[in-house]
RNA sequence: GCCUAGAUAGCUCAGUCGGUAGAGCAGAGGACUGAAAAUCCUCGUGUCACUGGUUCGAUUCCGGUUCUAGGCA
């Protein structure tokens, strides 16, 4: 026990609704230790998405190191199990120059699992044959039908699934044509996991309706940086819009308005509505994370460096930083 | 000034052949374990503009007032 203590490596987390500050306070806190910044962030590991994703620009990186940011190009599709592995290699980077990782970002679902090392190798996955099979069935039989199949092999999950959330409900039958093992039982017992890292986390918060104020602030900030004009540079390079990176918030709206499908004042509309509902998701998920102690951020008048003064000494308390 | 159409949830509107009303959006809450900035679930009482009248009962019918669009002068 005591030898595992010792040999789990030490992290700290920054979690947070979009525009909450996370890179900033990150990079300040980096700089007082010397850390690196770990980007926790489904979007930003794509190039050339830098005004939409609010990417740290390399000014703001101040120096300091940032891994998982424009890994992949913008027509390439990353799974969490993909996105697991590149922070393992990140994390033991770090390990090896001795240096303090910060995870940080807003990416809830890959935050849990780098943190906690949940296994997603049981299936070999990304079949596309069956992914195609199952929606094709769904497209004809109807998604209660679907349902009805889960219900057959995963009476467990089926009950925790919504009939119309059909990419659970094909995840789940994947799972079981793959696996022959119920995924409501693998996700049993993934939920037994205990963190590997050693980590002391903060989540970012604020009063919600500033929180909306600075989600409306930054996307007008975007339309001024040139938002409507990256997204024209990344279909005209051939990016398909139908791409995961062109789902993103910020995107998929200009690719509306590029499409003559509404005016580019609507798409800015939808991007502020889709960034404060996406903001919503955010704090639901973390709110329900373990290990987060909350900072109020107005408390620090919104300033990185205090903030992470703050986590400074808190990382010290918690025996992270020595 | 006259005519017409409106005035109902934060917004856009539907509806009540007279028994105090409901959608979408916004907003709130939640789920999530190989698509996650994705995907999905739940939540709608508001002087039905104001004011008289008819009626057992009016947001609904009738009159007046105010306001907002059009149109005519």
């Amino acid at each position: 026990m005591r030898t595992e203590e010792e040999t789990r490596q030490k992290a700290v987390v920054i979690a947070g609704p979009t525009a909450s500050g996370k890179s900033s306070c990150a990079v300040a806190l980096c700089q007082m230790t010397g850390g690196a910044v770990l980007s926790m962030d489904s979007m930003q590991i794509y190039r050339h998405m830098d005004i939409g994703t609010a990417k740290v620009t390399k000014e703001e990186m101040q120096g300091v190191r940032h891994y998982l940011i424009d890994i992949l190009d913008p027509d390439e599709s990353c799974s969490i199990s993909d996105f697991q592995a590149a922070a393992d290699t990140a994390l033991s980077d770090c390990r090896k120059r001795g240096v303090l990782p910060v995870l940080a970002g807003g990416t809830g679902f890959y935050l849990h699992a780098v943190v906690y090392g949940n296994d997603f190798s049981e299936d070999s996955g990304a079949n596309p044959a069956l992914r195609e099979s199952f929606e094709a069935f769904a497209a004809e039989n109807g998604t209660q039908a679907l349902h009805e199949r889960l219900k057959a092999v995963d009476p467990e999950a089926a009950a925790q699934i919504h009939p119309n959330n059909v990419k659970r409900v094909i995840r789940a039958l994947e799972f079981y044509e793959e696996t022959g093992q119920a995924i409501s039982e693998h996700n049993r017992q993934e939920k037994e996991r205990k963190p590997r890292l050693d980590f002391a986390g903060f989540l970012l918060q604020e009063d919600r309706e500033r929180l909306y104020e600075r989600i409306n602030r930054r996307v007008d900030r975007m339309r001024e940086a040139g938002l409507t004009e990256e997204v024209r540079r990344l279909l005209s390079a051939g990016l398909s819009p139908g791409a995961t990176s062109l789902q993103a918030i910020g995107y998929k709206e200009i690719v509306q308005y590029l499409e003559g499908k509404c005016t580019e004042d609507e798409a800015y509309e939808a991007i502020r509505t889709g960034s404060r509902h996406y903001a919503k998701r955010q704090i639901t998920w973390f709110k329900r994370e373990p290990g987060l102690e909350t900072l109020d951020i107005d408390t620090f008048d919104c300033d990185p460096e205090k903030i992470a003064g703050y986590m400074l000494t808190r990382i010290r308390e918690k025996g992270i930083l020595r």
